[in-house]
DNA sequence: TCCATATAGTCAATGAGGTTGTCGATCGTG
DNA sequence: CACGATCGACAACCTCATTGACTATATGGA
């Protein structure tokens, strides 16, 4: 018979591993959905390109910056999520040289979809743990041990490595 | 002034970023001490892989099927870990189409290296958060959250996508 | 025993996604 | 007005994954 859990060593990696299990969990569950509702093409690094370009457009420039990739890249993100109907382009008439990328319809009803499923979500984490409070107490740990902004944006560049 | 903060109402997204941001955090900690311990060019998939391939050895196959990659990937990969010094190919006198990928002493090195700062983070942890209690309450809310086994080691091709 | 089938590893071609370098067009300021 | 800075686009290249094809070896059933 194992020992009461409360006494048992616990390893150093369990707890990494359970906040990638556990975000994983997450977003592969609101992409099972919102792929049910009509987005079945969304990557999970497209909801991060999605609020960066936010709800009044942005430039290939500054989206770069707020990704944490070259204009470029950023570029090319944008002429695929184009392709897909979620994006568009236009011109800036107060500065020639920018070219203003906006969320499409498809865009930004992706965008709501997203945020209800999240509110969605957070009622099944609350009933799941057993109280609002447990999971703000979740929250508040996962402050204390990462007490930056959560809304870093160039993950999508943090995994795969140059 | 804002209300008291247990009062506000919180956004479902905060939960997933915040568990990214920890994610990360931790990892980038990791890595930054090991790097300093003389392994500078690991990258945070590499441990995946040493994981991946174990104590005993493995082989190409086995280790895609593990990382939820193809054969070939998983070969490419062992191939740069093999010029980095972190693992050695044999042959396996039980079946001649083998070839067994095992970790060198750098690789076994850098897996009891990375186990020790784990140790280590874990203590700055419970410090941080006031409490070996502390700590497992997480670990305990995260299991409930996330119940499966934290040992996914296909996690470098999930972000990415196909 | 021998042959069919399955498996291990490798090579080649491709694609996605990132990088740097360069260039012309345009803005803003001195 | 001219010069430097900025924006977007094109090209070449890198990394890491994919699929398909191929060889060598193991294995199990007629």
């Amino acid at each position: 018979m194992s020992r009461d859990p409360r006494e048992d060593a616990r390893p150093g990696y369990e707890l990494p591993l359970r906040l990638l299990l556990a975000f994983r969990t997450v977003i592969d569950e609101l992409h099972e959905r919102i792929a049910r509702e009509g987005h079945p093409d969304l990557r999970p690094m497209h909801g991060f390109v999605f609020q960066a370009i936010g709800a009044q457009g942005t430039t290939a420039v500054e989206l770069g910056k707020r990704l944490g990739v070259s204009k470029q890249a950023a570029g090319k993100t944008v002429e695929q999520l184009e392709r897909l109907g979620y994006v568009e382009r236009g011109s800036d008439p107060a500065d020639a040289r920018r070219k203003v990328v906006r969320l499409t319809g498809r865009g930004v009803d992706c965008l709501v979809r997203s945020a209800r499923i999240f509110e969605e979500l957070r009622e099944e984490w609350v009933a799941q743990l057993g109280g609002e409070e447990r999971l703000r107490e979740l929250e508040d740990a996962l402050r204390t041990l990462a007490p930056g902004d959560p809304f870093r944006l160039d993950t999508p560049r943090w995994f795969g490595g140059p």
